[in-house]
DNA sequence: CTTGACTCAGGAATGATTATCATATAGTTT
DNA sequence: AAACTATATGATAATCATTCCTGAGTCAAG
């Protein structure tokens, strides 16, 4: 049991919900400024093995730590991935039930639910649009940006031909890039083949 | 819905288990040879998303596909990844239980087992020592070579001070490199701080 | 006071997935 | 059918999360 290993359970212990590795770091990186991810990553491994903590492998690709060895279950949130406790009753009922099935030897199970948490609720009612726009990536790249440029010049909706006359691009190569930029919501047609810059794709130009 | 759309659906509902992206992509590729494994990615998530197919986020880092869109659950093999269907009663009872727990508008469940399938199983039982060996790397870095070599040039146990005269490395190096030699199964230790290489070890110099 | 066991920080490497973009294919509208 | 747009694909680069590697530091036993 090392010091670094001693603060990374200490503020596992601390935390309410349910951090991933890089969340956990960038916490005790105000206790230990030298400390890496690795030994972050290295010692919530050695941990977990030991059994002292669990890892939860649900809602996405982090993986996220739990130090209440308690027999419980999660719920998580399709939207802001996060992972709250759940009480279940029928624990007991479910291997009984997998016994013996497949001729598998079980060593353990899980409950998930997952569904939208209070807050993304609230979100979902009060702004049908946000959603999309909560999720589209805010990067453009530089032909991305050419197009966009050009089409905030413009004072009316204009075609692909127009926009690939105004920049060094070809049509083929315009019609590519509305159709991502299209997708950030940066992009709106209100003709069809004609488009105008959205709001938000002014401001991800100022960016 | 694109030729490859249907092919890479048709594929995955031939399969009984349950394929990850690139085993999809593998078997696919007799069929269409030149396609591409973002093709497979994308197109799996589109059917997804579209409620056609199931993605399942369980055993370790890759996805699984599941074309059965009926109510089952799985259970997973801890050592092969392998996922097999399990079929429970308690079901309905689930979703009652949690209805209205933490303010969450839940929009599914989904019960998880795990453990030993049938043949890993029956592998533990047999050999002992046989996963320690299955699941150590093989490969050697330059350093690890030197160390190796040395040590099977030597008749007998030798320290890693001796090893530190016969190679450009410092005792320090050494010693780092016989922990990892050590751990891949490559040097052993008859007496404390004499070091001997394994017959595993003189393979891994051969190849 | 050596010597080796153990751990760390930092960076490189890996594996899985996603984004980009030029090209190919499939639709629409005139 | 021509002219054009819209969408999908294949190849590849980029990204993200995680793990591996290595030299250096620390500590305890001999």
């Amino acid at each position: 049991m090392t010091h670094q290993r001693e603060i990374i359970l200490a503020e596992l212990k601390k935390s309410t919900d349910h951090p991933t590795a890089d969340e956990l770091y960038e916490r005790i990186k105000r206790q230990l400024p030298r400390i890496s991810l690795a030994t972050v990553y290295r010692n919530l491994e050695i941990l977990s093995t030991a059994g002292m903590i669990r890892k939860l492998e649900i809602s996405g690709r982090q993986k996220r730590f739990d130090w209440d060895l308690r027999e419980h279950h999660h719920i998580s949130c399709l939207r802001c991935q996060r992972v709250d406790n759940i009480e279940l009753e029928v624990q007991e009922m479910l291997p009984a039930q997998a016994e013996d099935r497949q001729g598998y030897d079980i060593s353990g199970w899980r409950v998930e639910f997952f569904g939208l948490c209070p807050k993304c609720r609230k979100d979902t009612n009060n702004s049908q649009g946000e959603e999309t726009m909560a999720c589209a990536p805010k990067g453009l790249s530089d032909n991305q940006r050419q197009v966009l440029e050009a089409l905030a010049k413009s004072k009316e909706a204009c075609g692909s031909k127009d926009i690939a006359a105004a920049t060094s691009l070809e049509a083929k190569q315009v019609s590519c890039q509305i159709t991502a930029l299209k997708k950030k919501g940066f992009v709106e047609s209100p003709i069809r083949c004609k488009y105008t810059i959205t709001p938000e794709g002014q401001g991800a130009l100022g960016e």
